[in-house]
DNA sequence: CTTAGGG
DNA sequence: CCCTAAG
């Protein structure tokens, strides 16, 4: 935006074209449809120059630069026009046309989406930046995809001590780091780098799976190794950083969240304009930064504040996690904010999934006071159950079904074999898979450190819920012996039910399928009802109560083994199928009328004597006197109501649905907005002829 | 953040 | 209700 507005105002120098501005529905319309055929001539040059300008910049600045989008300067210094920034479209193909490593940036796996012109102006030459800095501006490129599975499935007794329910054996032998680096290294061609970016990924439907994208790096002299999110932490010896042509690259995947945001029960985060090419670009301007990423001992993710807060302060470039938090779209932010929630309630154990701000128990938002008292009172319930329940049954079972891996980037010689390609990438996959793990344990968002307490002391028993309970993989025990000082590998793997996914960077598990005792029923029950469009299997087994004793909990945890400490991992539709929307709260008749009332003393919309934002205040006010906890009807929510409210009042009786709003009431509204509308036209006339 | 309007 | 461009 802010670009856009200094390129319209234009820049001495460049003939600059000024893009009229129609009216907002006009604009809203056909703004991005233009496409500037012949703008492509050499926009990926002054593309590349303008990010050598700002990679400048940005070295020194924050990342606000990024969230403003480019500087102006840089844009004259690198000449570059608007129509040649506009022209998204010709980017990409001029990218794809050059067959650069930029095309894996711009053309997304996914579906193509809507571009949003001015945000890309701010980010793609960041995203070039990158792609100059890293020296891999680059020729072929292919894509391999092989499938590994793992299943492990635990079942441990209840008087287990901490240590033990972590017994850090990930199915498959171990070679280590070490091992991938020479053998990269072995088959290097001095002359030739391709970069390999392996992508594993695996979920309940899909297995692991492995995506190569080999790319050939003519600019890459250098040629360590470079493990970004392993950062410092891999000792040299093992894992050599200096004159390999094998590198490994971190990379963030489209659809992850990046971590959780401290929820705001107010505030709307800011929206990233959703374009494929721009995420590609965040991401690898991210993944720069995974060079300093903390580690898991450094900052403990699902801790209390909710994990992106964790990431944030840990890391050392303050300024990604912004960006990275402007990137995530605002629907997994909501789960974060959903999660952290609940990972901040420290006793909430079964009950800290009502707690969350938007959804009560009764689906509604409560006073702090009332939600401490409930949730003592839940918890204590809790307990006294499992004492009761605990000579029938003391193993807390789940299985943890698979892990997800993140992507990976291996340089590899061009001329290598197929067969070396493979033993390359399966080494680099089996070292990450095997490279000696550590299990952490997280217990309502803390990290067990006493291996020695019980999982009783630590509140996980048979019948408690395990939502609250999560596990983490870090970095084998060769890391781990380092200094505590040192930067760890922190290799995420978590066990989460659905709504805990505190995606702090590598974390990704999901609850395929989970059963609970009956017995608890009123709070099991209470905790479905107010998730049960998150987790709809959960909510059957529950409300059957035909749930077995074992109480499996299976979850798909991943392994990231890269984007560890800071970024998230590759986790493309499922997380966005389970993206909640508000529960549905039909407007009662009650709430309707206070609406009516509202609005007809203030008037709607922007040239009414008091702004509907004010009826919002005053809507809460009568509903809170009316029937308490309001919250939820945002000023948005009133907005659309009366929106629909017009449209029933307008339409005949008979093809109104749902709940009934009386004639009088719709007829208040009719009159209402007649009057208002009128009102503002009157208002909006008269602002014209006092233009004129 | 708010407004407005489409989905 | 959601989304998001525009202000």
């Amino acid at each position: 935006m802010v670009l856009k507005k200094r390129l319209e105002y234009g820049f001495s120098g460049c003939s600059v074209p000024v893009i009229p501005r129609g009216p907002r529905s006009v604009r809203k319309r056909g703004s991005h449809k233009k496409t500037l055929e012949d703008s492509r001539s050499c926009a990926f040059e002054l593309l590349a120059a303008v990010a050598g300008k700002l990679l400048q910049e940005s070295e020194s600045s924050t990342s606000s630069n990024v969230a403003e989008g480019l500087h102006p300067s840089s844009i004259h210094n690198g000449g570059i026009k608007q129509e040649q920034l506009e022209k998204g479209e010709a980017l990409k193909s001029e990218c794809r046309d050059q067959g650069s490593w930029v095309e894996s940036v711009f053309s997304s796996e996914l579906a193509p989406r809507k571009r949003n012109l001015e945000s890309s102006f701010g980010e793609f030459p960041r995203a070039v930046s990158d792609t100059v800095l890293e020296g891999t501006s680059v020729i072929p490129r292919s894509k391999i995809s092989t499938k590994v599975r793992h299943d492990l499935k635990l079942e441990i007794p209840e008087n287990k001590t901490a240590a033990e329910n972590s017994p850090g054996k990930v199915e498959g032998g171990s070679p280590n780091c070490g091992d991938i680096g020479r053998q990269i290294k072995a088959e290097g061609n001095p002359n030739h780098n391709v970069d390999l970016t392996v992508a594993i990924n695996s979920n309940s439907k899909d297995p692991m799976e492995i995506h190569v994208n080999i790319t050939d790096s003519l600019i890459n002299s250098d040629t360590s190794v470079q493990l970004p999110s392993y950062g410092d932490s891999v000792p040299n010896a093992s894992f050599p950083r200096h004159k390999n042509n094998v590198k490994l690259r971190g990379r963030v995947d489209d659809e992850n969240p990046v971590g959780c945001n401290v929820y705001r029960s107010k505030t709307r985060a800011i929206r990233p304009q959703t374009c494929i090419g721009h995420r590609r670009v965040r991401k690898l301007l991210a993944s720069k930064y995974w060079k300093v990423a903390p580690t898991l001992e450094d900052c403990e993710f699902s801790d209390s504040d909710g994990c992106m807060k964790n990431v944030n302060r840990c890391r050392k470039a303050p300024s990604t996690s912004e960006v990275i938090q402007c990137l995530v779209p605002l629907k997994k932010r909501k789960l974060c904010n959903h999660n952290s929630t609940l990972a901040r309630d420290p006793e909430g154990s079964s009950e800290s999934i009502s707690n969350s701000p938007e959804k009560g128990v009764k689906g509604e938002k409560t006073s702090p006071a009332k939600n401490l008292g409930r949730a003592k009172v839940v918890s204590s319930s809790v307990v006294g159950h499992q004492t009761s329940l605990k000579s029938r049954d003391s193993h807390v079972k789940f299985s943890i079904k698979s892990f997800k891996v993140p992507e990976l980037c291996i340089d590899i010689p061009e001329n290598a074999t197929v067969g070396s390609l493979k033993g390359t990438v399966m080494e680099a996959v089996t070292a990450i898979l095997q490279g000696g793990l550590r299990v952490g344990v997280v217990v309502h968002g803390k990290k067990v450190k006493d291996d020695n307490k019980t999982l009783l002391q630590m509140g996980i028993s048979h019948n408690d819920d395990l939502g609250t309970l999560s596990f983490t993989l870090e970095a084998g025990s060769r890391i781990a012996s380092q200094p505590p000082n040192r930067k760890e590998v922190p290799i995420l793997l978590t066990c989460e039910t659905h709504h805990q996914f505190s995606r702090s960077a590598a974390m990704e598990s999901e609850v395929l399928n989970a059963s609970f005792d009956p017995s608890p029923a009123n709070n099991v029950v209470n905790h479905v009802e107010t998730n049960h469009e998150l987790v709809p299997s959960t909510h059957e087994v529950i409300k059957d109560g035909t749930a077995p004793d074992s109480r499996a909990l299976v979850a798909v945890p991943a392994v990231s083994v890269e984007a560890l400490a800071v970024v998230p991992v590759n986790q493309k539709t499922r997380r966005c199928e389970l993206v909640q929307r508000r529960t549905r709260r039909p407007f009662s008749v009650s709430e309707v009328e206070a609406l009516v009332e509202a609005v007809e003393k203030l008037g709607t919309g922007r040239c009414a004597n008091i702004r509907i934002v004010i009826i919002c205040l005053l809507w809460r006010d009568v509903k809170l006197s009316a029937f308490e906890n309001t919250d939820h009807r945002t000023y948005v929510d009133l907005k659309d109501k009366w929106k629909t409210l017009v449209h029933t009042a307008t339409i005949s009786p008979h093809q109104r649905r749902g709940e009934t709003v009386p004639q009088d009431l719709l007829d208040r509204v009719l009159s209402a907005h007649g009057y208002w509308s009128h009102h503002q036209h009157k208002l909006h006339g008269k602002h014209l002829i006092n233009l004129l």
